[in-house]
DNA sequence: ATTCCGTATTCGAATATTTGAATATTCTAT
DNA sequence: ATAGAATATTCAAATATTCGAATACGGAAT
């Protein structure tokens, strides 16, 4: 057989190509939130405190590896999960690791700067 | 409140640090045969065949994530998976996206190595 | 004590990742 | 067409990761 070649190369690269891609603090808060809502750039910018380009960057690295489309939304893109269920079962495994009130926290602090920014575009 | 300051930062980046520690092809190669069974460094060197320096870099890696751990046996160092619970459900979760034949084959490949290996033994 | 076998560490070079700053691009509305 | 808002890209510097080669370490048997 000629194909016999590397068959598993492309078994392990390939996951661990998704997992490098979701291996990151900022990436993880962006899956996070998706999770929940599709977002724009701009609120993810605010909600997550970080610099625009910034997360315009991971949100390249996030899509490059299949993990989220977006859609235009007037002025806005608005991204989205492309894989839910296999986001999903990642970070509820991560969470198992980690009391509830951590979780709760750290939403709680991401819900508030969205209220913030409703606030302020409701002016 | 004085303790208010950086929660999700602990969260996040504790969980990014985790799957990084899972991201590599090697490291992904090593804990799915881990969890089957385990394993001693030489024969993961030889199954997996990875250079002997490498496998052990990466088992510390591992180890440094609280992923695996190991005993002393005779001579051999065998390593287990500390959370195979984890482990499992990431591993089963990123399966998920691939053809059953596929990962036949690679599992495949790992058990011919793992005869070849015992054979030799056996001599 | 020496040798051998299994495993770990160190070091350096190559490569990859991350981020801010600056700058483009692309809509939308005027 | 121009302005302004939202988003993307480019570039460079700092940092991190990866891996081979060489070497060191540790236990068991001679």
């Amino acid at each position: 057989m000629a194909s016999d070649n590397k068959p598993d190369q492309t078994y392990f690269d390939a996951n661990s190509d998704l997992l490098r891609a979701m291996a990151h603090p900022v990436r993880l808060m962006i899956m996070d939130e998706l999770l929940s809502n599709p977002r724009c750039v701009t609120a993810m910018h605010e909600i997550l405190d970080v610099r625009q380009p910034n997360i315009s960057q991971h949100l390249t690295i996030l899509k490059n590896s299949g993990i989220v489309a977006s859609d235009r939304d007037g002025s806005y893109r608005c991204y989205y999960l492309r894989r839910p269920g296999l986001v999903k079962a990642v970070l509820e495994t991560l969470n198992k690791d980690w009391p509830e009130a951590e979780i709760e926290n750290v939403r709680g602090k991401f819900k508030r700067a969205l209220k913030k920014r409703l606030d302020k575009l409701g002016k």
